[in-house]
DNA sequence: TGAACAAACCGTAACGGTTCAGAACACGGT
DNA sequence: ACCGTGTTCTGAACCGTTACGGTTTGTTCA
């Protein structure tokens, strides 16, 4: 294979055209309009190309004359190991990478300098447009993107003014995975928490905290549990919530260590995603409670290990999460009107949830 | 929060001139170098974008003059499914997220049409260096890549000519495994692995086709076993080989099913990869054959699933090898030779591997 | 024979910036 | 009055391409 060598410049489409004497445009058109010029010229531009080492039309050049990146931003602010880590995370990602491969335009990943107010890249970012994805709500590099001029769509972020949004229903399927725990018979029940803001706490989250949370999606499955057990006659703030800022198996595990070591007559663990519950069930294992005779827990996503875990879970559709979010910000630029697209939710109870073991007997069956 | 209002045409650099009575360098200046001008200009300046909706200069532009497009592509063939979907491909991805972060540019996935020989996507991205991992040797898209006149990285495939390159010794590690085996006294084995080429295959691989596998890293490992089973006096064509073009556990489930029906006598399944070993682990079980005295099951790459579950497997370093190739590319240009670095790895002895029950004793011991 | 028309190619003007070599001016020192 | 030294701002060139509206040439047909 022989590397194009490069000569004291570059070719450019300038220096292609004087070689061939022809003009600039007609090498343009060779490249982009074959029908505008005889075969036989095209094919004598396409070898000189080759011969000069010439690949094609600059592509940064040509979007600034044609208005088009070829790309759009995915704004990922800090916590990448969330990001690629948690197969919630990474479907999303997938379906996103599938709707623009679809579309034949690239993904880029906008770097977000972790806790850092630097906002340069999103600014410079040469994007046709930006998926908001699991950023907390004042950031500031999502302040950033609404400031260019181009489309943006969120993803698990409260709906904003008019911009386009798509994500489950976080607080619905919370109530119903909550009213699974409640109605078997729980009331003593522990949760654990993804990250509630940039600040580190891996330790229990007062309510306030909670409530204060700027991750929308754990602030609204947190709401959404206070909600349902308060109706269920247990007061929230008998109720411990421990937080992890890293989101990894080991943190979900030492985040039931922390709740049960404190907390020992816990007969349920709600955590608010798969990845805390595999941890919470490692630990119960290594503690010697069984699951889910001695403790109920469950989870939230319904990634693939949590269904061969057999993980009472709330599923979502990741996949087409992301691919609606790429689908919406590419079919964007004409419409007016912003469009929300709320995922619908699933349910999954699996062999990690049972009645307490000392149930009192509550007025409706079983 | 107001959205910035589009006037008749987006504010450029040269109407923010106008509209202040100074040049468009002043303006320039105010973004790019403050000591250039009084800091009342600049502030004068700032407000005035402000107030025109102007959100700095437009990083296309600014690229076509800089020469830098701010990103580096990554060009991931096909398979989108398997680059997020398998925990050592993520991690791949995560590790060069994090070098691009650090240098604070951004990371382009260029799409790759499955199937498709349309290589406009690679030609038209405006990045400053590629990134290539996990393509079969012969991909159209590579060769596209090639022929732009920037840096390119290769992952996790054969070196070529002057190129730089970063992965793991394949075969010495699987040499390592292999050899584990085969000491354990396994003389009738079976492999899965990972697709070998780009056309379907679900069945047993060929001897042709596994050496003439179009993915380096299974054609890599693959040869890598043969050698050392022939080694140990085991005909490489008495071993049977499934192959798999999906790679989730559910296909290294049915590719172990597909071999125990056919070969029930093999004692061990060496596997490709940590999914298809999980699969197989599944199979296993659910056949009623218990790991490791029934069934000796190893994987490839020491995936966090794997070392949960207590596979013997092959761990290598997947984030390191992916912010080894983003430095690789962010510290390449003013070099002039080809860097190769390759990464070590490490044998992991879990709780899936034991000596076949029905052992034949062999000349060296346990 | 010449009008009409298509095919093939071209010139110019953007696209929106950055850069570099100065110009204009103020100021202190001699 | 002159010089040197900053500071602040400007003019023009340039980055490599494509859009747009031509012009030229050749063919067809009345």
């Amino acid at each position: 294979m022989n590397r194009p060598m490069r000569s004291r410049r570059q070719a450019t489409l300038a220096s292609l055209a004087a070689e061939l004497g022809v003009s600039r445009t007609t090498v343009s058109n060779a490249y982009n309009r074959p029908d505008q010029l005889s075969p036989e010229l095209r094919k004598r531009v396409l070898e000189t190309a080759k011969r000069l080492g010439y690949a094609g039309p600059d592509p940064v050049a040509r979007s600034l004359r044609t208005r088009k990146a070829g790309a759009v931003g995915l704004l990922l602010t800090e916590n990448l190991s969330y990001a690629f880590r948690d197969p919630a995370a990474t479907g999303v990602l997938e379906g996103l990478a599938l709707a623009c491969e679809d579309a034949g335009v690239g993904l880029t990943l906008v770097p977000g300098s972790p806790g850092n107010e630097d906002v340069a890249a999103v600014q410079r970012a040469g994007v046709d447009g930006f998926v908001v994805y699991s950023v907390p709500d004042d950031d500031p590099h999502l302040e950033a993107a609404l400031q260019r001029p181009v489309p943006t769509v969120i993803v698990d972020q409260p709906q904003l003014d008019g911009l386009d949004r798509v994500g489950p229903d976080d607080e619905a399927a919370t109530v119903e995975l909550a009213n699974h725990v409640v109605g078997l018979g729980h009331r003593q029940v522990g949760v654990l928490c993804m990250r509630l803001s940039s600040d580190r706490n891996d330790d229990f989250a007062s309510l306030y905290r909670q409530q204060d949370a700027h991750y929308h999606v754990q602030r609204a499955r947190l709401a959404a549990l206070q909600r349902t057990f308060e109706a269920a006659g247990v007061p929230w703030d008998s109720v411990p919530v421990v937080e992890r800022f890293d989101h990894h198996v080991d943190d979900g595990a030492s985040a039931a260590r922390q709740l049960l070591d404190k907390h020992p007559r816990v007969t349920a663990l709600i955590c608010t995603s798969d990845i805390l519950a595999l941890g919470a069930l490692a630990e119960a294992g290594r503690r010697g409670l069984r699951v889910p005779a001695d403790l109920t827990i469950t989870g939230f996503d319904g990634i693939g290990e949590a269904t061969r875990a057999g993980l009472t879970t709330v599923h979502q559709p990741v996949l087409e999460k992301g691919k609606a979010a790429g689908k919406l910000l590419l079919g964007a630029g004409d419409r007016v009107a912003s469009k929300v697209i709320t995922l619908p939710t699933e349910l999954r109870v699996g062999t990690t949830s049972a009645p307490p073991r000392t149930a009192e007997q509550h007025w409706f069956g079983p």
